[in-house]
DNA sequence: ATAAAGCGCAACCATAGGGTTGCTTTTTGC
DNA sequence: GCAAAAAGCAACCCTATGGTTGCGCTTTAT
């Protein structure tokens, strides 16, 4: 299994490096921050107050879309979008997975210093 | 202050946003998963069985040393990079407000439909 | 003293990314 | 039935990004 595990590794990383990669972004920062409230909003809402063009927004939405951190549904003319937490949870325990290992790294510094 | 905290509002969205397209890439995740583990790596150890050119990995070390992930010191002729856990803290705790948000926004739909 | 290791710098290339404009299609409301 | 609202599609533009090669400089080791 020592290769399979290796692999998926790779495979995770690169995963998340999609989701991050979707999140550094600050009008996508901005749309998710609307949208995690769990409200359902179309895409004229979402470019209400927004400095760009309705298609700008759109691509946006669409990337968000792509890494699973949004969808949308088609109602009537307009095409609701909503978010969608489980890509952001991914990224939580990535995130608290660094920070653990450095924290080991400093326990392990800290001990070694007080010996 | 309603100002202030707007505007300072929109400057943590982009300064998150550079840290987390900093974080969206697989090779700079990786080479954060060497770092984190406590032990400053010079350029030619990060460079070890990556697939990528000496300056390739040199330019995505300066990708996230620009984010404060990461810094470097001289030791003779050789730069050794360390993990700097700041900027990821930062991105944790956005993760975890937009979790929250989205955990009451699923609340409030509970409550009202047990209405 | 000289060779090699380790980096930095600069030029260059290809493609992905963010944004716009213009036009068509589908729905809605009167 | 028709006008306006909401989106989709496609072309286009510019810049940022990820990668390479080539070269020169400093530091180490023999």
């Amino acid at each position: 299994m020592s290769r399979r595990s290796h692999s998926s590794v790779a495979a995770k990383r690169r995963t998340h490096a999609l989701v991050f990669a979707a999140l550094g972004d600050a009008t996508r920062l901005s749309l998710i921050g609307k949208l995690c409230r769990g409200q359902p909003r179309s895409i004229s809402q979402l470019t209400q107050g927004a400095k760009l063009t309705r298609q700008a927004i759109t691509k946006h939405l669409r990337v968000l879309e792509t890494v699973g951190i949004v969808h949308s549904v088609r109602k009537g003319r307009e095409s609701r979008f909503e978010f969608d937490p489980e890509p952001i949870r991914g990224i939580k325990e990535y995130v608290n997975f660094v920070s653990e290992q450095w924290d080991q790294a400093l326990s392990r510094l800290k001990s070694f210093v007080e010996d």
